[in-house]
RNA sequence: AGAGGAGUGGCAGAGUGGUCGAAUGCGGCGGUCUUGAAAACCGUUGUACCGCGAGGUACCGGGGGUUCGAAUCCCUCCUCCUCUGCCA
């Protein structure tokens, strides 16, 4: 959530960024918001004086009762009782406000990086680079849709059975593919200064607004409805939120940390023919990284994340490119986000496997994370995230890049975690 | 899940209707003393909003209520502890 007095301040660079997203009416809007603080100041100043009286009076009053004066004492009470109704009424104004005030500025995007292109669609997104080659397959080369089958590792049809469509079963080399990928991302994540964690996947709603998936992706998670608690989307939520409502001392920073955990997706609207096998699912597994670092740290941070995303990559050696996402791509949380694609070499086709951005104070602002600086200034952090990755559409690229007439190889880096290097 | 108890500032812990944003101790910060440190002593020490400022308002787990006045009384929710039950 912006914070209005940026709105205020910087209105005009507000514009600007929001523009790039294509966000509709924004000077509106912004104008709109701008007034409800005005009208939010002053009722607080009127509800402010009123009590102030009634304060005054019921201090009154209680020195009077002391000594013992009932009936000067009464006397008072009888002017209190318009005040309190006033007092009343001002105070629901004043919620009402802020509600109205809340609410609006719920819909208001993230203001986007300069760096951000324009655009409208994925289509206009900046490709950053292309690093590697794409491996020439043998003659019969197929799509991992029909690899998993021919060498029985993953199992829609049973996963149909016992779940739905989009929560496959991993079996026997598969599900050992998996777990070793987990470990890898983890290892190497640790080893690069991020801390583990084992967060909780279901949240409360409190969680979900503070990181900005609620209200904006409230149709995009499963509800689990008699507890009003939320699967999670990506660990980034019960990760970040780990830092709600704190303010942290400033040789905490900068507070770096990686977990493992499922996501749940109902993607909704967002099933169609062009998605098949692993590219879309609503249960996956990702190894998550995230960052919370002071405003003139965090645009270093997000290179550091993206070169430690490159070199995972590196490591399984899959042919990546990176995309900095245009004003129309990138998601409503948002400053900058590069996102990082696999090539699959027998679908002929670019994976996300990583997407990794800046959402400055975005989500501080929602979550209340602050530091004191060295003048005890209370100041909103800075927090990032990103994937360090995502486990099925790199199995994918894995399976169809890997394959030989004879079998799947495994990277070299995976052998000592999966005990086999080929399938 | 049932019965009982409890949630107060960074921590510990007082306060059960009136000048309480809240005693006291510890911790933190600043200072005196010291060659330096420790000890001792003195001072200081929450957050948010409004206001140019003086200052004002709100916050004692969350929400609601009673009252001129609530940390204190009532209702409700949440969390923790103890006992009983159940269970990976």
């Amino acid at each position: 959530m912006l914070q209005i007095s940026q709105i205020v301040t910087e209105k005009e660079r507000v514009i600007e960024g929001l523009k790039k997203r294509n966000f509709p009416n924004v000077e509106q809007v912004l104008d709109q918001a701008i007034a409800l603080d005005e009208k939010r100041k002053s009722s607080q100043q009127s509800l402010d004086s009123n009590l102030a009286e009634a304060n005054a009076l019921a201090k009154e009053i209680g020195g009077l009762m002391k000594a013992g004066k009932r009936e000067e004492a009464e006397a008072i009470k009888s002017k209190t009782a318009e005040l309190k109704s006033a007092s009343k009424e001002l105070a629901e104004a004043k919620d009402q406000v802020e509600k109205e005030l809340l609410a609006l500025l719920y819909t208001i995007p993230n203001v986007p990086h300069p760096s951000v292109p324009s655009g409208n669609t994925d289509e206009d997104n900046e490709v950053v680079k292309t690093v590697g080659e794409a491996p020439k397959l043998h003659a019969g080369a197929v799509p991992h849709w029909d690899l998993i089958k021919q060498y029985d590792i993953i199992d829609f049809d049973l996963g149909i059975k016992i779940t739905g469509a989009g929560f496959p079963v991993y079996k026997g080399k598969g599900a050992r593919l998996q777990r070793s990928l987990v470990n890898f991302f983890l290892d190497e994540a640790v080893a690069a200064g991020f801390s583990e964690v084992q967060p909780p996947i279901m949240v409360n709603e409190a969680s979900g607004y503070a990181t900005g998936q609620l209200p904006d992706k409230e149709g995009q998670m499963y509800h689990v409805g008699n507890e009003n608690l939320y699967l999670i989307p990506t660990a980034e939520v019960p990760i970040t939120n780990l830092y709600r409502d704190v303010i942290v001392s400033e040789d905490q920073l900068p507070i770096k940390h990686t977990g493992f955990t499922p996501c749940f997706r109902r993607e909704a609207g967002s099933w169609g023919a062009h998605v098949r096998g692993l590219n879309r699912l609503h249960q996956f597994d990702k190894v998550e990284i995230v960052q919370v670092c002071k405003a003139e740290d965090s645009y270093k941070a997000l290179d550091d994340m993206c070169n430690h995303v490159a070199s995972l990559l590196e490591k399984l050696g899959l042919q990546y490119r990176i995309l900095r996402l245009c004003g129309g791509d990138i998601g409503f949380t948002s400053a900058l986000t590069f996102d990082f694609e696999v090539y699959s070499a027998a679908q002929e086709k670019w994976l996300e496997v990583s997407s990794v951005s800046n959402f400055e104070t975005f989500q501080a602002n929602r979550l209340k994370l602050r530091y004191k600086d060295e003048n005890k200034k209370i100041q909103l952090l800075h927090t990032l995230n990103g994937s360090a990755l995502a486990l099925p559409r790199i199995i994918a690229a894995i399976l169809e890049n890997n394959q030989t007439p004879d079998g799947i190889n495994i990277p070299e880096v995976l052998v000592p975690y999966t005990g086999f290097d080929k399938i």
